[in-house]
DNA sequence: CGGATCATTTTTGCATGCAAAATCGAACCC
DNA sequence: GGGTTCGATTTTGCATGCAAAAATGATCCG
């Protein structure tokens, strides 16, 4: 009975896919933060009962990205920027300790990854790309890490910040900007030179954080 | 219509108790680690149907409490030695922040809350309350940086490492020797002293994780 | 005409029902 | 006797049903 095949069975339930997508819907910034989520209409689009689609919004409700609100439904989370000034000290605090250990664990193959990374965002400095390759960027250095539960909830830290993206805008001077930190934390990573490469990613994430909150501050918070 | 009245409606839905006496059942170490959660009998014991039963255990896998497997039912999540390393090691990161910055916010009554946490430590030095003491200690620490993201990340891991109590038996010459940490952390944090008290925090941590997982390799995981 | 009140509709929360998968055990074969 | 195979039982996952709560909006009163 086919030894081999034991690998990646990784059978996915339905409220698993559920999440997935769900969350899915709300980092593409569908709803509106603060925007009610009708669950039959849901229903209806996943093509789910009700029962898969509440499991799931409780799971997006731990994760932080929906607020339950007894017997008055679920809401995508709503911003507030207090709460993000707070998110991205936090990740800050994450970013440094991230480049303590990236800078002394990184294996080859890391290292590979984070320049292939490093490469893709210049070579694609258009600001529709930034997104993406910037997460991936820093997914790279947070595995670099290796350490799973760190890497856990920064990827939940990273989404939650993710979703802020429909306010701000991305701005391509600060895609610019943002590109030269990119470079001087390879260089410091690349030396291997743990307290630089931690500092320096820690003020990326404080100017990104507050590029963000600025922006936050100038568009009334839609939703 | 009662304009006072507004205050702390609070209402609870029932998946939401269900998440917490659930949570309490797993932190009582009532289940081995590993052990099966059978639906049906919990669905007894909490007088409750599958459903909110259900919904809660998603949110408690999402905390890291239960592992679920597809078409298999859930389990109290299992003790792996390597995991409970990376937790302490990522928690580590964390004590570390805290101390940054509980130094330099701590109002009066942060610090009133947290002589109170000390100096219960010290009038019951018995292992038997430690746990619970300590804990409150820690908590005091961290809701001193006013950041309640950081807050609710602490107190998750918090959580996930109280669970471990059952396999390391603590351990009487620790107690005494964490005591003594605590004397030097609050001569940091007296003294507002950002960097010793952040790196005094982490050390204690480190010392703490040590001697768990010293314990853990003692004892063959049980579950 | 503005605002409160109450009936109607909609939505939420939970219990139950049913089909598929997994588990268990006994019979069976080598 | 050890191991396998197949059927019965249990358990899981999801859909549906029902009662309670909230949202809606029409009516009434000032």
């Amino acid at each position: 009975m086919d030894i081999a095949a034991t690998d990646t069975p990784e059978q996915t339930t339905l409220h698993e896919q559920i999440v997935e997508r769900l969350r899915a819907v709300l980092l593409d910034g569908e709803l509106g933060y603060g925007a009610k989520i009708p669950e039959a209409e849901l229903c209806l689009r996943f093509g789910v009962s009700r029962t898969p689609l509440r499991e799931a919004l409780k799971v997006l409700a731990a994760e932080g990205f929906v607020e339950l609100r007894p017997n008055r439904g679920a809401i995508v989370a709503p911003v507030d920027p207090d709460d993000v000034a707070h998110l991205f000290e936090f990740k800050g605090a994450i970013e440094h300790r991230i480049g303590l250990l990236a800078a002394v664990r990184a294996t080859a193959a890391d290292q590979a990854r984070l320049e292939e990374c490093h490469a893709l965002l210049r070579t694609h400095p258009e600001p529709s790309a930034y997104t993406a390759l910037n997460q991936d960027f820093h997914r790279a250095l947070a595995a670099a890490t290796h350490n799973p539960v760190l890497v856990q909830t920064y990827d939940n830290l990273q989404k939650r910040v993710l979703r802020l993206r429909f306010v701000v805008n991305v701005n391509p001077v600060r895609v610019a900007q943002s590109f030269d930190e990119h470079e001087a934390i390879m260089v410091a990573f690349r030396a291997r030179a743990r307290l630089d490469l931690a500092e320096r990613l820690e003020a990326h994430n404080r100017l990104t954080g507050e590029a963000v909150l600025r922006a936050l501050a100038g568009s009334a918070v839609p939703g």
